[in-house]
DNA sequence: CATGTGTAGCTCGACTGT
DNA sequence: GCATTCGAGCTACACATG
């Protein structure tokens, strides 16, 4: 059974990094996707189970569903207003048709004193929906010195193929 | 006069006819074609139809409301159906598509002249009869009611018809011709309100429709500060939070170059479909013009010569660089095409199909390098590698002959380069062989470009000092020069994957190396290339390093022979046959300067200074290429003492830098040289302005990691301190560059394992989710690449990553509360999640393949849901915090053996906790249920006969849940105990070997509920050695 | 072409505020 | 008190992949 107790090696990873050229191969591709930084940071599923396979097989046998048409040919009983009135108009008060900050042109004139609102305002513009600089940031930095980079670190004891490209060990 | 009109037309006949055209439109678009026709004959029969009335003073369009009645009786059976039914998109391109009919169909019968027709003989009509409808013709008047009632429904509470009716005036505006202002004006509007909307398909009908309606507004009718449309449309293409709304923003917008910045910022757009339609959907769309009826290659918006160099930069860096290897092929892909499109004027597309010549190949190739500025970083490089890649037709037919090298520029040189790179990276040898140079004739090369670039600085000098020159003709030398530099720096990286089979080649590359090197003009640019070369062809490293040594003696010491009068190579000089390894015309022998010091004149003292920080780089740019000990290669000594030595007692920032990096190089080989010289470099880290700082840093990191033994070592009494050091230069760093290198190099020291501190652990997670590094992007994505590899790279790792964890959520509570002002912070709950997919096992067992065995074994998320469970009987934490950690049970991974010992404590734990305990809100108490019910179901068999054994290991745990018991305020907890435990005891009258759950020092819920303000406000930078 | 996966939209249930 | 809004789970669809 799994001993918590045996000998945990530190070096297993580190060995890896280096021998393959890139750690990429080792590491599951899922996890670079969280490479943006704690707040783009989300939970990707792993899969659990290996019995997801009866599931899977059960399922499709569904029929596809059925081709629905829109129904012109029966006469309205209604007239076309009284239904235009129903589809259109209801509109509950105090309900939002709208996102919650109002609009920006308008909330100019507004006095300063809901300072919430305005802060508000103030994060939501700041939310522009783009991606932070990618440092880019990769196995290479975590393996290299600072000041040989064309060194990959040696875990000591362990030797090591390098191929031309891997300049040496140290 | 008749009060009716004669009817022929029967209007009642289109309550039939109408429906049973839309029945037919909505099962395909084929026939919306047929139908337009038949509609508009309905329509004309019905509009011939009127009454008149007041005595004829007006006339009744009675056909016409007939007409329209009936056409809107159609589209409001669509208007409630929800979104994706094809058989309502239809029926909504039909009605547009017959607005867009009888539009045109107006028009050109009006200007044919035919009169006659019933959609506008009322123009006559209504002249006579002053109708009180203001619109000219039928087909308006149509499109009017129309676009008015669908205005209407804007404001629906369905959403599904707002979606729908919004669809149908996008549709339908983009074809109407002119409106009148008022329904101009209130489209506008509505329009935009409907920007607003709280659906995000709403919004997104409403960016199309506002597109088409952009192109009629007039800007110098609005009022002052009012944004126009367009730039309506720009602001929700980056801030709406909905990527369906953005996606139809940068499609929908009109391009114009106005536009473009906005269209091109969207290559960083959070969401990937979209970054990929930047490089498809329009960079590529838009690279020709639309309309190529003509052949000619004219050049579209986006074409990569209509853009700037920054904007082409920008996309082949943002979309290269790209995560998603979607996003990176659209990128590929488009470079594919600007190859094509940036080919030469006037040739065409391909001369035949299929037959390429290798000429056009590198002149095609050397006019897409024009695009970029080839020392700009990687880009030029990356976007050739790719076009190489992806174009494998071009690749082919690259060859390089003899007179490709007679006449190099920079795009020449470097696209040889690139390819060479290229060749080797895809192990294809025998391009490589066929298409390189032989190393003696490429020598040759090199040495004439070489010889051309000290000619032209010596004649720059002479034509400076003439001083007779203007700035126009002084840049384009400067730019000639450093075409040439950047040229030869191409070639020489090239040099280095040539084959130095052949001695000869060998021995002339060597010699015109060597050369450069010890000439004082060589660019310092260029030193790295050349020690690449020289490293390459020295037999080993001892070698490379007496080299350059002697080459450094040289230069300090111009006395053996005039490096300034020779510093051309000459053809002679390559075929001297010198010792290969060490001119013997220059012997070593301790360098002496001229005059001290002291003597000498200001210029001679920077001439002194510049030739050392030249000599400086050169020993820089040699340590870092070799590994031997310090003591194996004596010939260092003196360098060490003459140069480096005195170059860091030195004031002058630049010397003291190169002199501090060498002086780490030298210790990074000199194991001594580190343990004395340590206390050097730290005592620099305080004071020092930041690019020095940093430097320090990086040498103290490296010796660190180098030497681990010497300070982190088990046996070594300063560890501890060097980490306290370490931890607390991290605290107070306020420079991001310096923040973020501490970070770097601390996770390198963990991940190696010679730091193995929880603490420092610990405060690697504040810093990386503590709203002050939330700019330092490097820290941060360091950090994000750190965790992860550090937890599934042992069971070791993981499990001190489990450890920190409660601890750790319990300050960060705190540190959250107290920092509600910021929202833009990482919630609890966020973290928690971080936690759970590190501690995964089984992630760690994908994610290191073959170095966890038997990670599906691994309990150790049923020992941080133990942690958690404990945590829970905790009165510190609010509601949020404690949904936070019950929802984190219901993701973790339960094994499906395990200890019993280990499942018992834990379902006691449970059950304890939701009798005593129970979370106060409905989703944690559910998630807690449902976690002990999958307890329950998993573990039964282990669980069965948990009842009534090692009864007195039991009371060992009674009395801890009685001390919990005894520290809730009774505040707000009326619910809390109802103590009809009794029940639950008996099945916690179960088993336990203690040893795990027995207070294991570590987290048992805090004793006393805290609130002390001040302390937590520095809970995300202080060091956590208080509580240790 | 079939399959499995990942996501996005939808519906339901609980909480909160006017 | 109720309606609303928010979150959570589910289903269906689209996508990529073998």
């Amino acid at each position: 059974p799994f001993d918590p107790r045996r000998a945990p090696n530190d070096r297993d990873l580190v060995m890896a990094m280096t021998d393959g050229d890139n750690m990429m191969d080792y590491f599951d591709s899922n996890f670079l996707k969280n490479w943006a930084g704690p707040e783009h940071w989300k939970l990707r599923k792993v899969v659990r189970r290996p019995d997801a396979s009866e599931a899977a097989a059960a399922r499709p046998k569904r029929e596809k569903k059925e081709a629905f048409k829109i129904d012109f040919l029966t006469p309205a009983e209604e007239d076309v207003k009284t239904r235009a009135k129903k589809l259109f108009a209801p509109v509950t008060r105090g309900a939002g048709i709208n996102l919650p900050g109002p609009s920006t042109a308008k909330a100019a004139a507004k006095k300063g004193g809901r300072r919430k609102k305005a802060k508000e305002q103030d994060v939501e513009k700041r939310y522009d929906q783009t991606l932070p600089d990618d440092m880019h940031f990769s196995s290479k930095q975590l393996v290299t010195l600072f000041l040989k980079p064309k060194f990959s670190l040696k875990m000591r004891g362990y030797h090591l193929r390098s191929d031309g490209r891997v300049d040496g060990e140290i | 006069m008749p009060a009716k009109t004669p009817a022929p037309f029967d209007l009642a006949s289109l309550q039939s006819a109408l429906p049973k055209i839309f029945d037919q439109a909505q099962t395909t678009t084929a026939n919306h074609q047929k139908n337009f026709v038949a509609l508009y004959k309905l329509h004309s029969d019905a509009a011939a139809i009127t009454e008149s009335v007041q005595n004829g003073k007006s006339l009744k369009l009675t056909g016409e409301r007939a007409f329209q009645d009936a056409f809107l009786d159609m589209l409001t059976r669509v208007l409630p159906v929800k979104k994706g039914t094809t058989v309502a998109d239809r029926i909504v391109k039909f009605a547009a598509g017959y607005s867009k009919f009888i539009t045109e169909k107006s028009t050109s019968l009006f200007a044919e002249g035919s009169l006659h027709c019933s959609f506008c003989v009322d123009v006559e009509e209504r002249k006579k009869a002053e109708l009180d409808e203001d619109d000219d013709t039928t087909s308006e008047r149509f499109l009017n009611q129309l676009v008015r009632f669908l205005l209407k429904g804007c404001v629906a509470k369905d959403k599904v018809v707002r979606f729908r009716v919004i669809q149908c005036i996008a549709d339908t505006i983009a074809h109407l011709g002119e409106i009148d202002e008022d329904l101009y004006t209130d489209l506008r509007s509505t329009l935009l309100d409907r920007l607003r909307d709280k659906e995000p398909t709403v919004r997104t009908q409403a960016v199309i429709a506002l597109s088409k309606l952009s192109f009629s507004e007039d800007p110098s009718e609005l009022e002052e500060g009012e944004p126009t449309i367009l730039e309506t449309i720009l602001d929700a293409m980056a801030y709406d939070t909905s990527p369906e709304v953005r996606r139809a923003a940068l499609l929908n917008v009109p391009l114009s170059p106005q536009t473009l910045p906005a269209l091109l910022a969207r290559s960083r757009d959070v969401d990937a479909p979209i970054r990929k339609l930047v490089y498809s959907a329009v960079l590529e769309k838009y690279c020709t013009p639309p309309d190529l009826d003509n052949g000619r290659a004219t050049v579209g918006f986006t074409h990569p010569r209509a853009l700037t160099i920054a904007q082409r930069e920008m996309i082949v860096r943002n979309g290269l660089g790209d995560r998603e290897e979607t996003v990176k092929a659209a990128a590929r892909n488009l470079l594919g095409v600007w190859v094509d499109v940036v080919r030469v004027e006037g040739k065409p597309q391909k001369k035949e199909e299929g037959v390429k010549e290798e000429v056009d190949v590198i002149e095609d190739l050397v006019a897409f390098l024009k695009l970029f500025d080839l020392t700009e970083d990687t880009i030029a490089e990356d976007a050739l590698s790719s076009v190489l890649q992806t174009r494998m037709d071009i690749y082919e037919h690259i060859e390089f002959p003899e007179d490709y090298w007679t006449s190099i520029t920079p795009e020449r040189a470097f696209l040889a380069r690139v390819f060479a790179d290229q060749c080797l990276a895809k192990k294809d040898n025998l391009k490589l062989d066929t298409t390189l140079p032989v190393v003696t004739a490429f020598a040759f090369r090199i040495q004439d470009a070489y010889n051309a670039l000290v000619e032209q600085i010596h004649a720059d000098a002479a034509a400076a000092a003439l001083e007779e020159e203007d700035e126009d003709e002084r840049a384009r030398r400067e730019e000639a020069r450093l075409d040439r530099e950047f040229a030869i720096g191409e070639m020489l990286r090239l040099a280095v994957s040539l084959d130095y089979g052949d001695e000869i080649g060998r021995r002339k590359m060597f010699q015109l190396v060597r050369g450069m090197l010890s000439a004082g003009v060589l660019p310092e640019a260029l030193l790295p290339r050349c020690l690449d070369v020289l490293r390459v062809l020295s037999p080993n490293e001892r070698d490379l390093i007496r080299v350059v040594v002697e080459v450094v003696h040289e230069l300090r010491d111009p006395s053996e022979g005039d490096a300034d009068a020779e510093e051309g190579v000459s053809k002679a000089e390559l075929d001297d046959d010198a010792t290969e390894m060490g001119s013997p015309r220059r012997p070593v022998r301790p360098s002496q300067l001229p005059k001290p010091i002291a003597e000498m004149t200001p210029e001679e003292k920077a001439r002194a200074d510049a030739v050392d920080l030249r000599c400086l780089a050169l020993c820089i740019g040699m340590l870092e290429r070799v590994n031997g000990t310090f003591e194996e290669n004596s010939t260092l000594e003196g360098i060490l003492g003459e140069l480096i030595i005195p170059a860091v007692k030195r004031r002058e920032m630049a010397l003291r830098e190169k002199g501090l990096v060498s002086l780490g190089l030298c210790c990074l080989i000199a194991r001594r040289m580190a343990l004395s010289s340590f206390q050097l470099f730290l005592s620099q880290v305080q004071a020092a302005p930041e690019v020095l700082k940093i430097r320090v840093l990086q040498i103290i990191f490296d010796v660190l990691m180098v030497h681990e033994d010497a300070f982190l070592g088990p046996g070594s009494p300063n560890g501890e301190r060097i980490i306290e050091f370490l931890l607390q230069l991290l605290e107070a760093e306020e420079l991001e560059r310096v923040q973020a290198l501490l970070v770097v190099g601390i996770a390198k020291l963990m991940l190696s394992g010679m730091v193995t501190d929880e603490r420092v652990l610990q405060t690697l997670v504040l810093v990386f989710i503590s709203p002050e590094t939330a700019t330092n992007q490097e820290l941060r994505q360091c950090l994000s690449y750190f965790f992860p590899v550090y937890s599934y790279s042992s069971a070791a790792n993981q499990q001190r990553m489990r450890k920190i964890f409660i601890p750790l959520f319990e300050r960060l509570t705190k540190a959250y509360h107290d920092w509600d002002g910021e929202e833009d912070m990482v919630t609890p709950a966020q973290v928690a999640l971080m936690f759970v997919d590190w501690t995964d096992p089984m992630r760690a067992g994908t994610a290191a393949k073959g170095l966890r065995k038997d990670s599906e074994k691994d309990p150790i998320h049923l020992e941080l849901a133990t942690d958690i469970v404990k945590a829970l009987f905790s009165v510190d934490y609010d509601k949020e915090d404690k949904k936070a950690l019950c929802q984190m049970l219901g993701k973790l991974y339960l094994p499906d053996e395990v200890d019993d010992d280990k499942v018992r404590v834990l379902k006691l734990l449970v059950t304890n906790l939701r009798s005593r305990r129970p979370p106060r809100d409905t989703a944690a108490k559910n998630a807690l249920a449902k976690f002990d019910a999958a307890l329950s179901k998993k573990y039964e068999k282990q669980l069965e006969n948990f009842s009534e054994e090692e009864f007195r290991k039991l009371e060992e745990l009674r009395e801890l849940f009685e001390f919990l018991d005894d520290i809730i305020p009774d505040e707000d907890d009326e619910e809390e105990a109802p103590r009809k435990g009794r029940k639950r005891r008996s099945l916690s009258v179960a088993t336990e070997t203690t040893t795990s759950v027995a207070t294991s020092g570590d987290r048992s819920p805090p004793p006393s509920p805290r609130r002390g303000k001040a302390k937590y406000v520095c809970a995300f930078t202080a060091p956590i050695s208080s509580e240790h």
